[in-house]
Parts: C-alpha cells; structure tokens; sequence
DNA sequence: TGACCGACGCGTCATCCACG
DNA sequence: CGTGGATGACGCGTCGGTCA
C-alpha cells in the first residue's frame, strides 16, 4: 500500500481504488549492479516493464521506503479506528467520511519533501517555460523517455526525472465559453444568471483539466515511489550479500 | 457468448491551502 | 479574508480478462 498517511496502518474501504495490487507487485529488479567501490549502476524493470538505468546509491538515513514523513499517520489510523466503529454501527454518512479522510498532503509537496531527504528521489518541477532545461538536482535518477500530452502543455521527460513542460495556454478557452462581461454591464436578472452560468462552466471547465493534471502527477508520484522500491530492494540485497560475505571473512575456519 | 470483475480514466463536488 | 489551484472522494462508463 502506497498511501503516503495511512500506509501500513489502515485501509478504508473506499480507498480500494488506488490500492490495486498490480502496483504492489509489478516492479521487478534485474539486479545488475557492478562490483563494489564503483559508481553502482542497477538495472530496475518497472511495471510498465520498462527498464530503469539508476546510477548512485541513496544514502541518506530513511524512514521506510512507504513511510510519509508526515506524522499523520498515526492520527488518521487512530481516527479511523471510530470511523470504523462508527461504521460498524451504521452510523456514518459520506459527508462524515469526507471530513475524516479528507485532505492528504499534496503529492507534489511529498515528492518534493522526500527529494529534500534523499537524493535520489526527484523533485516533481513547478511548472515551467518552455525555455527552461532540466534542472540539475534532478539528475540522480534515470527514467525512461516518455512524453505525457495533455490539453494544457506538453510533457516531456526526457532522460532524468520527468520534467514537464507546459505551453502557455494558446487558445484562451474553448469554444462555447465567453469571457465574462464586466460586473457594471451587467443589468437584467437574466444577465446577472448568464453570468453565473458562465462563471460556473470556466469554473468546471478549469477544474476539468486541473483534475486531469492532478491525476497524472499522482502517477508520476506513484511511479517514482515505485522506482525507489526498486533501487531500496537491489540496494537491500546487496547490502545482504556484502554481510554474508564479510560474515565468511571473519568467521573462524572450521576446516 | 454473456455475465462478472477489476483496472482505469473522467467529470464533478467539496474541501484545503497558499497567495495577494 | 476572498480567490483560485490542488486534490480527495464519489459515481459512472469503458475495456480487457476470466469463467461457466
């Protein structure tokens, strides 16, 4: 389980969504690292199968690999624990259940958090012009080339991490939705609701595309979290084999 | 082949939160 | 303090896989 607050704690129901065990099980590694002292070099399949090039070794102490910094954790399982009671009894509604559960940090604000712990992880960019190239604190961690379209810019990751792009929005907005008159030329009632209306199709509308773009930062978030279980697990394994054999060095000679 | 299921994406609403 | 962007929650539709 990914969440980044309740994770290993608790489980709502509603959330059996996001918890497909595709992502739990997908990543593979190759495990292909190069000898010791050398700039390690590892080979990490993702789900999409794609092969990730990681280079360097994240050595910063770390919680674990699924553990959000936040502290939330434990409030939201203990206030799950009466959700659950709650439920058990039939008592809550949808409404109670949006309030408990609401509000996780910001996917971007994590990813950036995490990055500022550990090296390795990048920094999911602030948009960015056109003109901009790949910020160098980003280098740590390679992925594979793709190129994400949206209706408001495009996305390239190109390399590294993916840094994304986005065109200044070219055509104001689409057709069927006026601008807004200005509020002193507004007279009649029915303009007044014209108005409304209007207001509430650019509302909907910008909504629309900001749910899209959310959307995909939660996969790009979702992917990186995945990356670096990859590179934690050939980390871990490597780490293994390094005991095993100085545990073979030192132990005494039986033969 | 139709029923069922899980994954996924989308649109919308409600809410939080940063910013001016 | 109002506003707008970000995002969790929810419901819905679609698609592909599986099974009887």
């Amino acid at each position: 389980m990914w969440w980044p607050q309740h994770n290993l704690c608790f489980r709502h129901p509603i959330e059996e969504d996001y918890s497909s065990g595709d992502l739990e099980k997908k990543v593979s590694v190759a495990g292909s690292s190069t000898g010791r002292g050398s700039p390690a070099v590892t080979l990490v399949q993702l789900p999409s199968g794609q092969t990730v090039h990681v280079q360097g070794v994240i050595q910063t102490p770390q919680p674990s690999v699924i553990q959000s910094p936040q502290i939330q954790t434990v409030q939201v399982a203990t206030i799950a624990e009466t959700d659950e009671s709650a439920e058990s009894e039939g008592v809550i509604d949808s409404h109670k259940r949006r309030e408990i559960l609401s509000r996780r940090p910001s996917y971007r604000k994590i990813l950036n958090e995490l990055s500022s712990d550990v090296p390795g992880v990048p920094k999911i960019e602030e948009e960015k012009s056109e003109e901009e190239g790949t910020p160098p604190n980003i280098a740590a961690m390679a992925v594979p080339t793709s190129i994400y379209q949206t209706s408001t810019g495009q996305y390239t990751a190109t390399g590294d991490m993916p840094t994304y792009q986005i065109r200044a929005p070219t055509t104001a907005l689409p057709q069927g939705v006026v601008m807004a008159a200005s509020p002193g030329s507004l007279h009649s009632p029915q303009q007044l609701a014209e108005e409304a209306t209007r207001k509430r199709e650019l509302r909907l509308m910008k909504n629309r595309e900001a749910a899209k773009e959310c959307r995909r930062r939660k996969k790009e978030y979702v992917k990186c979290l995945e990356s670096r279980v990859a590179v934690l697990e050939v980390q871990n394994k490597k780490l293994i084999e390094e005991l095993e054999t100085l545990k073979d060095i030192c132990s005494p000679k039986t033969d």
